[in-house]
DNA sequence: CCGCATCCGGGGCGATACTG
DNA sequence: CAGTATCGCCCCGGATGCGG
């Protein structure tokens, strides 16, 4: 990209990932690790080839972007953020807690969709209201891929991919699982929007903020 | 800007902040307040007068900026954030962050500046090593400007220009500065580098970073 | 199939000139 | 002072090709 030529920490900042879908490729390293051109490129629908040929070039450049060639049980080229590049990650959750309101409004019309975005309202929306209590799994499931969340000693984490032991299994429509973790919307409601669930209701209310909990008792003293 | 048309926060954010320039207008906006246009552009040194228009009416349609008409005392409009606005302070601030090793490393040829972007890294390298003392203030002059630099309570703030009582002015050329506010040069070699100093030199000491202050007394026992 | 390179059309961007 | 107007250019988007 063209310098902003600018004695600026911001500007030196956009000098190098200023460009147009950098910052997209950044979250997508950041959520996926080490990953392949080809999952890269579809963890990021809408972007020509050639761009990330290039940006993927520029990053390298750059320090941020590292290249992994793995010995021959892998035929692959594998790319990953260096230590540098991670660095970036307060940057990127910064913008994306920025974002989340213009999430939480639903998405636009053709608008595509990732699971591992979510990790972003997860991470910003849920918290364990049992600390103490024993580490706690719940799997979400979407037509366009999975996330884990996983809550141990208080703290939220989320990995991409599907769990083999989870106390509760979440799927339905983004708009669905976004109105719950923000808690616009309780479980009932999420429900009437396609969201299902199976599994411990305990453990997910745990985790739910407080409006998206409520009613989590089949019978309750209203 | 085009939309990525992602369902996801960062993208979302990017949709309208992305835009080449928009971040560095935030910048100057967070950094200066309520700000004419004509001086705005000042602060963007580099910047096409007809992209500053697009971008604060784009801005201003995000509900990121709001125009401000004063009354008959003053003539001429005022740019300032609105509160959904001054919201991306921590997206600029860890990306200024993020920058700050790029500045350090010296200005490129033919590099732009204003002194109010030394706000990013005095705020993250300065920090009172006599909290309970009594509040301090240091001027800082450049060619392209000034700022101070205030410390009560512990707590480092800087504004945008001149101060009538400093307990000690600094002055001189950027890269002077950034090798001593960061530690990388000491008061004495950042003095060969053309930085001058003048008042209380141990209110300047007192929030340096270490490396920076040694040699502060003028007779040390080595 | 993976990881690009090439080509081409359109629009965002940069620089300058001009105006109410 | 606060923009608008204009005009090249290059970046970006989309499609296709291609070597390993």
């Amino acid at each position: 990209m063209r310098s902003y030529g600018q004695y600026c920490s911001v500007a030196k900042a956009l000098d190098l990932v200023g460009d147009r879908w950098t910052l997209l490729i950044v979250r997508e390293l950041l959520l996926r690790g080490a990953i392949r051109y080809t999952d890269l490129r579809a963890g990021l629908p809408g972007i020509a080839t050639n761009l990330l040929a290039d940006r993927l070039r520029a990053l390298e450049a750059a320090g941020v972007v590292a290249r992994e060639e793995p010995g021959p049980p892998i035929a692959t080229t594998l790319f990953r953020l260096t230590p540098r590049g991670e660095e970036l990650r307060p940057a990127v959750e910064a913008l994306g807690r920025w974002g989340i309101p213009l999430m939480v409004a639903g998405p636009a019309t053709g608008d595509a969709f990732r699971a591992p975005w979510l990790a972003f309202p997860v991470e910003q929306f849920l918290a364990d209201r049992s600390p103490e209590g024993p580490p706690v799994r719940i799997a979400v499931h979407t037509d366009e891929g999975a996330i884990v969340i996983e809550s141990r000693d208080g703290r939220i984490e989320t990995f991409p991919g599907t769990a083999d032991e989870a106390d509760a299994v979440l799927s339905g429509p983004p708009y669905a699982l976004m109105g719950l973790f923000s808690g616009r919307v309780d479980l009932p409601r999420a429900e009437s929007l396609g969201l299902r669930y199976e599994g411990d209701r305990e453990a997910l209310c745990r985790l739910l903020p407080e409006h998206a909990a409520e009613g989590n008792q089949t019978s309750d003293i209203s």
